[in-house]
Formats: structure tokens, C-alpha cells, sequence
DNA sequence: GAAGATATGTGAATCGTTTCACAACAACGA
DNA sequence: TCGTTGTTGTGAAACGATTCACATATCTTC
């Protein structure tokens, strides 16, 4: 039940850095150096790899191929991990062809739609009728989904996927999804961000929250 | 400097739910309501409105028109936000199209790009060679940019930007960008929400960041 | 092989955020 | 008018995440 909020995350992330690192020629590396990598502290990259037993030398530092051995296993990197779409309008169809997920070891591979006229079983990538969701999805234990159809539609296609017994969803449709018992969700609300953006230029350097000064007293 | 986090999140949050509220014909809310919406603890919603000096009664809860008025005013809702988006491809066009933004009352003003067949300056929004990029944010006083350049050529998107002097960016490749003096950068990683996803999705109700059972001892 | 230099690994301290708990107050009913 | 009910507003407590600080291990050099 306690879940660090996002240790997973820097996970990913150390990885990413370290592949670098390894392409550059590196062999070690300090948690300075990932430190400054992440914007974070040399401390708390030591405390996460302690927390995963990955461990290092007390002077050389940790080793890049066996850091990126371990933190692979751990995410799940040593198989591919295949996934779906739900709804492939514009943003879906952008997810189908972007090549960077397959660099990441992640597959999508199968479209589902509700609209005739998308529908192309024999497509590289098929793109599915809706209706046979559960039965793709239980036939091929695909585990993970990602929601890209209108607002509207976003939470039937939650119910559709639960009864699936998908186990995690990343959500494109502003409507935050609530995550269930034995599915995770993720949503992600661009909208959202950009307020969040606007409101940080906004308050950038000035005084933030503005307790609003006290009448006189 | 001490900037809570993602209060400005919920902020943006409180505001979409009492949008819904009030469409259902409600005028008050309780931070109950707001809390079981946003799953979050009541006295949390009490304390980002003390925060904030969004105040209610002590009895009948908090006015909506009221909260939604000085959220707007908070969030800059007030006028429409004008943004630009940097790279014109898949995921670019599929923002420049999206109707949510409007909506929300995010414009987008132009595109740029640097192939040449991409350029469409009498589109509707119109797209721009990458070029004019300075001019055109001074001109125009644009804040707020989106980078949905490949990988390789964000980070000298992110110093044209920054040559620009735009305050805020929403970056889209997969490559950290690191804020920077007076330029607020905010990361959306689609293949980083995925893994993180496996990662929850594998360890869910299991132990997860095993701590390794201490040799005997 | 001892001395010095350098990084890890981690318990304790710190810091920021969230929740608790309750006083203060508004509305309502008798 | 006065008690009862229900909700806010907020200091203080609890919690969780991060940083500090240092003992400990390894490498390097003489
Ligand atoms: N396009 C963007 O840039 C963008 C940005 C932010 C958020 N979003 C959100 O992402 C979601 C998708 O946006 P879009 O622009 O790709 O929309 P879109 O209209 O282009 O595509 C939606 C697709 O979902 C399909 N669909 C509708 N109901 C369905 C159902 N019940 N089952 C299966 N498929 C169904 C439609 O046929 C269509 O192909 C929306 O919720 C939108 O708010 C989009
Ligand atoms: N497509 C996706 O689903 C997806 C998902 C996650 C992340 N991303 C990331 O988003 C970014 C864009 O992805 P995409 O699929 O839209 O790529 P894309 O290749 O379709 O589009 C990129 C656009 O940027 C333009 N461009 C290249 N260099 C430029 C420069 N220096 N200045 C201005 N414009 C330039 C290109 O001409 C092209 O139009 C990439 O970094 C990608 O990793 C994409």
C-alpha cells in the first residue's frame, strides 16, 4: 500500500541517463552525476538504489551495465511490453505510428474503434471493432491500454476495459478517470498542464499564493 | 521560491468539477464534494482555499459563482492565453486541430516548422518557418510555447525559444529539457507514463521495492 | 602495507504537505 | 431567544519524502 509517488519514475529515468552515459563510453558512474542529471540530489539517487538493492563500489562509484541490468529487470524491460489503443482518432492514430515506443521496448498491437469507417483488421497495426475488446484482450493477456476517445465516450470505455480486467490505463481524455480495484490509471490532461504552466509564468519570482495581507489588526 | 507543488493542479481541478456542479443546477458546495471529486481529504480543500482566501459560510459551504469567479481570476481565465506550437508533425497537428483547448480558452495562434513543405502561412492557424520565430513571439508578446520537434532537435529548439525570451514551455520529446532563468519547463513523457504504468501494474498489491531480505543476521 | 582520498550506504534530522481536531460561527427550529 | 446542527477556518500533530552527516569500504600512492 505505501507507494512512493514516483521513485518509479526516476527509475525510468536514471535509466534513460545511464544509456547515455554507456554511449558516451562511461563504465561508472557517481550519484553526483546522476544527481545532476535528474535535478536531483546525489543523496537521494543513493537512497533509491538502496531502496532496490543496487548497489555500488565505495569508491568507484556504481557500474553503468550493472545499474542498467538490474533497473531493467525491475521495469520490465526484458520482455516487450505490448499494449492498445482505445480510439483512434487524432491522437490515437498519432500513438499507433510513433516509432519511439518501440525503441522503449513498448508495442501497440492493436487499435480498437467504434467508428466503421477507421475499423482496418488487416492494417500492420489492426484497428479493431470495439465490440471485440474483451475478447482480443483476454485472448492475447494484454494487460495495459491507453484511453484516446472523446470526452464523452471516456468512461464507458473505462467499463469496457475494466470488464476486460485490464490492469492499467493511461488516459488522454480530460475526464479524470478514477483508478478501481486491480486497475491503475494515469491520466494525462494537456489542457491541464498548459494552466499549470500559465499560472507558474504568471507567478514566476513574484509572490505566489498571495495570502491576501490581513485587515489591519 | 517555495512553491507547493501541484497546488496550482488542484486549483485548475476544483474549477473543472464546480464547472459540472453547476451545470447539474447546484449553487454551493461543501469540500466534501470537492474532496470525494478530486479524491482527496476535505481539509485539504479547506486549506487551498485558506490558502488562497477563497472563503465560504461558515454553515452553507462555499457559493460556486463565487469560487469559480476567483478561480478564474487566479488561473488567468480571464482572457484568452495564446500559445504557439514548435514542430508541426503528428503530435503537433493533432494539437493544432483539438478543439478542447478552446474551450478551456487556450488559443493557438501559429505553428512553426523547418521543412518547407510543411509551411502553410495562410492557413487558418497559420504554420511559419521556424525562422520568424523570434519576430513573431515579440511581436505578438507570446508567453507560452509547445515543442513537438523530434528528439534530436529539441534542444536547439529550446535555445531558440529561450532567444525568444517565451516564459513557459510544454515539451513533448522525450528529452528532459531543464528549466532555466525565467523559463518554466514542464516535461510530458508518454513512453516515462507508460513504464511507470507496467512498473504500478506489475507490482500492484505486491510488495514492491523489495527490500531485499538482510543476509541472516 | 599504511596513509590519504573518495564514494557509498544509511540512521537521524529536516522539511514540506496533508490530516486531525476543534473553536468559531451561521442557519434553522422550537 | 436559545439550543441544536453542520460546516468552515486554522493551529498543531502526523506523515512522508528528502537531505544531512558520518561511519565504512575501496582504491591509490608511496
Ligand atoms: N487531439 C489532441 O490534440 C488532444 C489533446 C488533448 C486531449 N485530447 C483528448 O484525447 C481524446 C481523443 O482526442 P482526438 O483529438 O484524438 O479525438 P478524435 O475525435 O480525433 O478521435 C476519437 C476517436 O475515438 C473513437 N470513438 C468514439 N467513441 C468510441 C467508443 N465508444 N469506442 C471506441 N472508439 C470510440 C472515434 O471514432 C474516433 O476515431 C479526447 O478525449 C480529447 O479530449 C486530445
Ligand atoms: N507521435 C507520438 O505519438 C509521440 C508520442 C510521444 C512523444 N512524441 C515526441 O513528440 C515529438 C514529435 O513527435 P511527432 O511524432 O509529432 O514527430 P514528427 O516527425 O511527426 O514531427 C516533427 C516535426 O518537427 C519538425 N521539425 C524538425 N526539426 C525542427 C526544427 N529544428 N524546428 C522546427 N521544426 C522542426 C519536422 O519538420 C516535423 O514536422 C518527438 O520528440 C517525439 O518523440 C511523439
Amino acid at each position: 500500500m505505501p507507494m512512493k509517488h514516483d521513485i518509479a519514475q526516476r527509475l525510468s529515468q536514471y535509466r534513460s541517463v545511464l544509456y547515455k552515459l554507456k554511449a558516451l563510453g562511461f563504465v561508472r558512474v557517481f550519484s553526483d552525476n546522476l544527481g545532476d542529471a535528474l535535478e536531483i540530489s546525489p543523496a537521494l539517487v543513493r537512497k533509491d538504489f538502496s531502496t532496490f538493492s543496487l548497489t555500488g563500489n565505495k569508491r568507484g562509484g556504481y557500474r553503468i551495465d550493472d545499474l542498467l541490468d538490474k533497473l531493467n529487470r525491475l521495469l520490465g524491460k526484458d520482455k516487450v511490453q505490448r499494449i492498445i489503443i482505445v480510439g483512434c482518432g487524432k491522437i490515437g492514430q498519432a500513438l499507433m505510428s510513433y516509432s519511439g515506443f518501440t525503441r522503449e521496448g513498448i508495442q501497440v498491437v492493436a487499435g480498437f474503434d467504434s467508428n466503421a469507417a477507421v475499423i482496418a483488421p488487416q492494417a500492420s497495426i489492426p484497428i479493431l471493432d470495439i465490440k471485440e475488446l474483451k475478447t482480443y484482450v483476454k485472448r492475447e493477456g494484454i494487460r495495459i491500454a491507453i484511453v484516446a476517445v472523446p470526452d464523452n465516450s471516456a468512461s464507458h470505455v473505462f467499463d469496457l476495459l475494466r470488464a476486460a480486467e485490464i490492469k492499467g490505463i493511461l488516459n488522454f481524455a480530460p475526464v479524470p478517470l478514477k483508478g478501481a480495484e486491480g486497475c491503475v490509471v494515469r491520466n494525462i490532461n494537456i489542457g491541464l498542464e498548459l494552466e499549470n504552466l500559465f499560472y507558474l509564468v504568471r507567478f514566476a519570482g513574484k509572490v505566489p499564493p498571495q495570502p491576501a495581507a490581513r485587515p489591519a489588526g
